[in-house]
DNA sequence: TCATGATATAGAGCTCCTTTATGGGAAGGT
DNA sequence: ACCTTCCCATAAAGGAGCTCTATATCATGA
């Protein structure tokens, strides 16, 4: 067998053609090199260089061999380099699972001053639903999953919550005079409601907040995009059903007004899902980090 | 620095998934192979594995890694093969170079058996005057070169007769009765004389012959192959010059006749050049004892 | 709770790489 | 011719660090 380090005192030889300069090159004394290309050689049972008096030169199997050796030692240092740049985050990915709604709302600030911090760590962001990006997670697909909660338990799975969100029901101008007293249930229900499309968590939270109080509810506008029920509300199209933290400037600037529920809306979770058991790569530790260093104490 | 053996070890755990059984691979212990990720993953201050209680299992800087790392020892797989193709002569070339008439009429037939013995050995010739063969020689782009002697000693090149030439005059039938009596050097003159190009040592050497005898000659055909010229003595266009061996059978077959001449043509050497201080290839060190083993004993 | 199968750690041992010292050959200058 | 310089090979001693044995520790599953 080939011992590597013998790969590397070749090389050092073969490019200066001067064992000396080799030794000195690699800091160790020039017959440790003249004995490991010796060792080498009967390993191989060929000669790689010519002794010549004024250094060594090739031969032409040790050509052939350079030629490989080569290639190889540059794959190699090319993983070193790689392995510098994910130790310092010069490099590295970032890959982020979250439930369709967290990006924009929740993550990107984040993800901004991640950037901005580690602009050269490559993020990769995939959106799904709760179920899909636990699967993620523990695939090892995704980094870790930003998620609503509760969620049902997994052994390989931890799961933090990180933040709290507090649902409100929302509508313009045209709902003003509604927004002075609470409202049942059943009379937001009468409203035309602008949800989420079906399938979200944020969708089955709502439709199960007026399911316990018997009222069974039917979207008037049925949308994908917080951003776009947000647009729609505002225009008075009817009453949107969004985070309040989405909609705090609005709120603020009078363009929409919350209609307050007579039973209150539960606070809800947003949870950071990980892999037990394995360590995360250093480009997400440095992102959960920083999400955690801006989150206010939970009790979970 | 990684030591590079340490690849080795981590190639074996990243693929097992267990530390154990990558050290059953490699014949060591168990915590053999501990140590060696330790002092890796310090050496590039991350961690490469995941421990778990069933093994191991990369984490994304070890996966990253493991790809460099796979690809790296790949070629140096390839390049022990090749090592090994070397050494047994199931690969490599033979580079041969030659004056153009010593091809066909000396070495074809040991290129031909040689290559029948090692059919692997990928056989390149290359053609050129005798300064252009040594100076290929020289520069190590063939292995060795077969020239005619005597050519200018050089002291990178050992250069060795290994073969007697001896070149004679010939006609064809219409030559058959002055083959008789020897000519002089005027005499052979007279014909019409079929010589092979100038520029060639051939040439050169007839020439030498016919001056030392205070004869000027002018070649009535001149052409650059053996054959031709061998052809055309045959259809009696006049009298070549050429090595007695080539034209061996067509002397016994009565399709041509030696004109001998008075004064003895020297007897001329082929010889063959390599590079002074450089063990040859195994490839062509293979052809050269081939060559020589059915050589008579020269003194040089 | 015990057995099993992993990895981590400690300490001793020994391999084999490295070093120091030396020799010899070739090239180049005087 | 002789001396100096440069370079590689060899011998023998020394030691760094890999490897081994023994043991601890932890997780899992019966």
């Amino acid at each position: 067998m080939i011992h590597l380090e013998w790969y590397r005192i070749f090389l050092h030889a073969a490019r200066t053609g001067n064992l000396t300069k080799a030794a000195q090159e690699l800091y160790i004394t020039q017959p440790s090199v003249s004995y490991a290309i010796k060792q080498m050689e009967q390993a191989l049972s060929l000669k790689l260089f010519h002794r010549l008096s004024k250094g060594v030169e090739l031969t032409e199997e040790g050509k052939a061999l350079l030629a490989y050796v080569e290639q190889s030692f540059a794959l190699l240092d090319a993983g070193e380099r790689k392995m510098s740049q994910l130790k310092d985050l010069t490099g590295g990915e970032l890959r982020i699972g979250a439930s369709d709604s967290l990006f924009k709302h929740f993550l990107f600030p984040y993800l901004d001053k991640y950037h901005k911090q580690y602009p050269e760590v490559r993020i990769r962001l995939s959106h799904g639903k709760t179920s899909e990006i636990t699967q993620r997670v523990k695939e090892g697909t995704v980094d870790f999953g930003l998620i609503h909660l509760p969620t049902a338990e997994d052994p390989l799975l931890t799961i933090q919550a990180i933040m709290t969100l507090q649902d409100c029901f929302v509508g313009g101008e045209a709902y003003r005079d509604k927004a002075v007293l609470p409202l049942t249930a059943h009379d937001l229900g009468q409203f035309p409601l602008l949800l989420l499309s079906a399938g979200s968590s944020t969708r089955r939270f709502a439709e199960h907040w007026f399911s316990q109080q018997n009222v069974t509810i039917q979207a008037d506008i049925e949308l994908g995009s917080i951003d776009l029920l947000i647009e729609f509300a505002k225009l008075g199209l009817g009453v949107a059903f969004v985070s309040k933290s989405y909609v705090t400037q609005e709120l603020a600037d009078g363009l929409l007004y919350e209609l307050k529920p007579t039973v209150a809306i539960p606070t809800r979770y947003i949870g950071i899902a990980a892999r037990r058991d394995t360590t995360p790569s250093l480009a997400a530790a440095k992102f959960h980090e920083m999400l955690m260093a801006d989150m206010p104490a939970l009790v979970t």
